[in-house]
DNA sequence: TAAATCCTGTCA
DNA sequence: TGACAGGATTTA
């Protein structure tokens, strides 16, 4: 699913359409999602509220409205939104929709139902797995020093430190590889033996990898869609995902594929060293 | 720290 | 038909 920059993309793409308006009423097709959902509970939650802003931790997307009360939506691996006109007919997998007192209409689909939804009353606190996040990887708390810190005594490969949200929030499979590759690291250097020096060219490799792929609208491998319909863009720069067999365009070796703890990583063994 | 799990779809 | 898919949590 959608990783930092797709989820910057789809809240970007739908900050237009939701920020000021009202909920009239909701509609609930399906329940089941990671958050089992209560339709009564969603429907009176969201019900004459009015969206005042939203903002991005990491993967999370957070809706704050002017009663104080927030929204917080996941994107799982396959979920999308988009905003249409009320009176369009549902897609097969579209299971939500907040319905406008304009007579527009914001719909959630999700295909493999691991989106996770959270609603906050006014005063109340975000879920812990959301304050246990570490920095948004675009953050300035996001620094080589932080990292040092962070990973000391972390004997694990890198390649898995990146994807656990706790250190750093909004890095997922496909950016890990890419800014691993970037920076010249393997994914099975150990963290803790990570020097600063390293970690300090890693950081700027993911925070560029983000932003450029940030501009062009993220990156499609199969669901993800804009709220627009459109497919994300980066997919034309990724330098190793999916690209096993093909040359390093660096240094012209083999890029491999291996599996690493359940997870797919992509990676040059030539020129990513472990130290 | 690793594997299993939630779910549907696609590709080899 | 089975392996795998952009994720995160629970369990062993």
């Amino acid at each position: 699913m959608p990783e930092l920059p797709e989820v910057e993309t789809v809240g970007r793409a739908l900050a237009p359409h939701l920020i000021g308006r009202t909920i009239h009423d909701t509609e609930v097709r399906q329940t089941a999602f990671r958050t089992k959902l209560d339709p009564v509970h969603f429907a009176t939650f969201f019900e004459g509220e009015t969206i005042d802003s939203w903002q991005r931790h990491g993967k999370y997307l957070i809706f704050s409205f002017f009663s104080g009360k927030r929204f917080v939506l996941h994107l799982g691996m396959s979920g999308s939104c988009r905003v249409c006109d009320g009176t369009v007919d549902f897609e097969r997998h579209e299971h939500l929709a907040w319905n406008f007192t304009d007579g527009s209409s914001w719909r959630y689909s999700d295909i493999r139902r691991f989106g996770q939804l959270f609603l906050i009353e006014s005063g109340e606190e975000l879920p812990a797995s959301i304050r246990c996040l570490g920095p948004d990887a675009l953050s300035d708390d996001c620094s080589g020093d932080y990292l040092k810190k962070r990973l000391s005594g972390q004997r694990a490969e890198i390649k898995c430190l990146l994807l656990n949200q706790r250190i750093l929030a909004g890095v997922g499979n496909i950016y890990a590889c890419e800014a691993l590759w970037r920076a010249g690291i393997s994914p099975f250097a150990i963290g803790d033996k990570l020097t600063k020096k390293r970690l300090i060219v890693l950081v700027e490799a993911i925070k560029q990898v983000l932003r450029e792929s940030v501009s062009c609208g993220g990156t499609t491998i199969r669901d993800f869609r804009r709220p627009d319909g459109s497919e994300g863009k980066f997919v034309l720069h990724l330098d190793v995902y999916g690209r096993d067999g093909e040359a390093c365009s660096r240094c012209g070796s083999s890029i491999v594929q291996v599996m690493q703890h359940g997870r797919s990583t992509w990676y040059c063994p030539c020129c990513q060293k472990e130290r």
